[in-house]
DNA sequence: CTGTTAGCGCATTCAG
DNA sequence: CTGAATGCGCTAACAG
């Protein structure tokens, strides 16, 4: 294995000084033949430009840090599909680091991608701290959010608020009037927050709705479990925050013999092939996570460039109209 | 924001030299006195220390690439968190790039990265070929491969053809004859090579056994639209090559109102949560990437570490006995 | 225990 | 268009 070959070995074999072949890797304005020469250089001994020393130099990584939740979830994909989809044509890669739904985590892993030079930082973040606005402040590279927003802050996110309301108005307009709302932690702002309320908001404008809340995790396991705990409150429809808790629900549903949605009506937020595949389909609310990562991305190279309008970051919500909800 | 502050200011201003900065940050042989008033110019300073520069003196980054052929699958989270919880400790970090089950892609990846200057690199490969072999060889960090299994590479990964076994023996042992395999690619040896074979091999040691094979994609989409072709060959059960391809093929079924396992048993590979979810619940063989990531991130260790014995990489397998099959 | 001295490999002035 | 010279910020001998 032909250990360390640097720019310098390169020039010597090509006949030429460091700073032509450096030129020619960079801006390239040398002669033919010596563009040639370096060129044939550089092939023959496999040379790779050293990372390390190249941004030391130059102060830019071409890397952008991306802080996800988790991996096991259809939407994180989705984001990164759209990440990498505006990232890479701009010449930019991405690095992962996953925060397990911890802020802890979250907050220790922005710091480390600050700490190891990448140029901007996208955080598809569970909750923003004080420690959040604090470390952004003291970045010196952008940071942007998703999942989550906060004054301030760049934030790219679908309408959390409005995504409940649809579902809420929906189950409205059916007939319901019972509903428990099977939600996460308000430490979540976006969905434990904002998706529920925008839930009740719309939901409670029928004067005789009542809707209860259960609280929940994220894992469909979590939500198997409360499962008994709705069925005492008798709703005549459970809105679970996310698809995944509808899952867990709907495996307690059919265990139990209940069906849904003859006796129970279920709905999910998220709108994923998971939800079709299903019995019965899951009806819910789809967001294009694609899109939020397309927008996300494209923000951060805006200001990378130093550019600072605010650019258009609505994200269309769709209404998944499918099995699991029954008109009373 | 405080422009940069470089080892030099800290330096000056706690009154000490720059090595000796360097040695409070590192190997730290110096006295109290000193060692405090580095401390506190330290934290004052809010000095943080530039990372390629470091990295281009010392020649290691402490940083592990890992090259993933997409996020959202169950396993590749799992052996995700394996991987973390043996190289956290150790005091290396993962930067994630993802192939999307591209060879293309994987191959990208892997050179980016040792181009990026990691230390080492694990690949959840989708298919080992020439110039993989090539790269490892002229690689200059360990690189160790799961997913997949070659000759002369440092491999972590499951006996897929002995899970491939299980499942067909268990299916002949029951009565079944008549199988279809939904598999994938042969491109992908281990799954869509030994883990097809084993089944083949173990159900066919009855006399009057016949396995139809059916190529479909990764996807449950793939497989639900596949599901046509694989009723016209009239079997009573039909192996899926991963949980997820049996889910597009359940919803299939219970759309036509064909009953599982009644009129057709169905059966995955992998026996993750989601295959608990479904009705019927899925049966499969276990697969313990999390294991797997953890013995891919020991190894890899070892090898960091200069030492290059075997050890032991075997992964034991559990069956998975739930409600998809039924006994003929 | 500590300061001084050298580079790590590269991009970039600055003169030709 | 090209080569020589200069650090980027840090660690690691090397002498104290």
């Amino acid at each position: 294995m032909d250990k360390k070959i640097t720019i310098q070995d390169v020039a010597e074999l090509a006949g030429v000084s460091k700073s032509t072949v450096s030129r020619y890797l960079n801006h390239g304005y040398i002669s033919p033949e010596k563009t040639e020469r370096v060129r044939a250089a550089i092939s023959e001994t496999g040379f790779k430009t050293n990372f390390f020393a190249k941004r030391l130099k130059t102060k830019r990584s071409q890397l952008i840090g991306v802080v996800l939740p988790r991996m096991d979830s259809v939407s994180v994909g989705k984001l990164l599909a759209g990440l990498s989809r505006a990232l890479e044509p701009a010449g930019y890669q991405g690095i992962m680091l996953v925060s397990q739904l911890s802020v802890e985590k979250e907050l220790m892993s922005i710091r480390s991608l600050i700490q190891q030079g990448v140029d901007g930082i996208i955080v598809d973040s569970v909750a923003i701290t004080e420690e959040h606005l604090q470390i952004v402040e003291g970045a010196g590279i952008p940071i942007v959010f998703t999942g989550q927003q906060h004054p301030g802050l760049d934030c790219v996110k679908i309408d959390d608020y409005a995504a409940g309301r649809m579902m809420g108005a929906y189950l409205r307009q059916l007939g319901h009037r019972l509903a428990v709302f099977a939600g996460v932690t308000e430490t979540d702002a976006a969905v434990g927050g904002d998706r529920r309320r925008g839930f009740q908001d719309a939901f409670l404008e029928a004067e005789d709705a009542r809707v209860d809340f259960l609280q929940t995790g994220f894992g469909f396991l979590a939500a198997y479990n409360r499962a008994a705990d709705i069925l005492k409150l008798q709703p005549t429809v459970v809105a679970c925050a996310t698809d995944n808790i509808s899952l867990g629900l709907l495996r307690y549903f059919h265990e139990m013999h209940i069906k849904v949605p003859e006796e129970i009506s279920v709905t999910g937020f998220g709108g994923y092939d998971v939800g079709a595949v299903v019995y019965p389909a899951l009806t819910s609310v789809f967001f294009d996570y694609e899109l939020v990562g397309m927008k996300a991305a494209s923000r951060l190279l805006r200001r990378l460039e130093g550019a600072d309008e605010e650019l258009d970051m609505e994200i269309p919500l769709f209404f998944i109209d499918r099995e699991s909800v029954r008109a009373l």
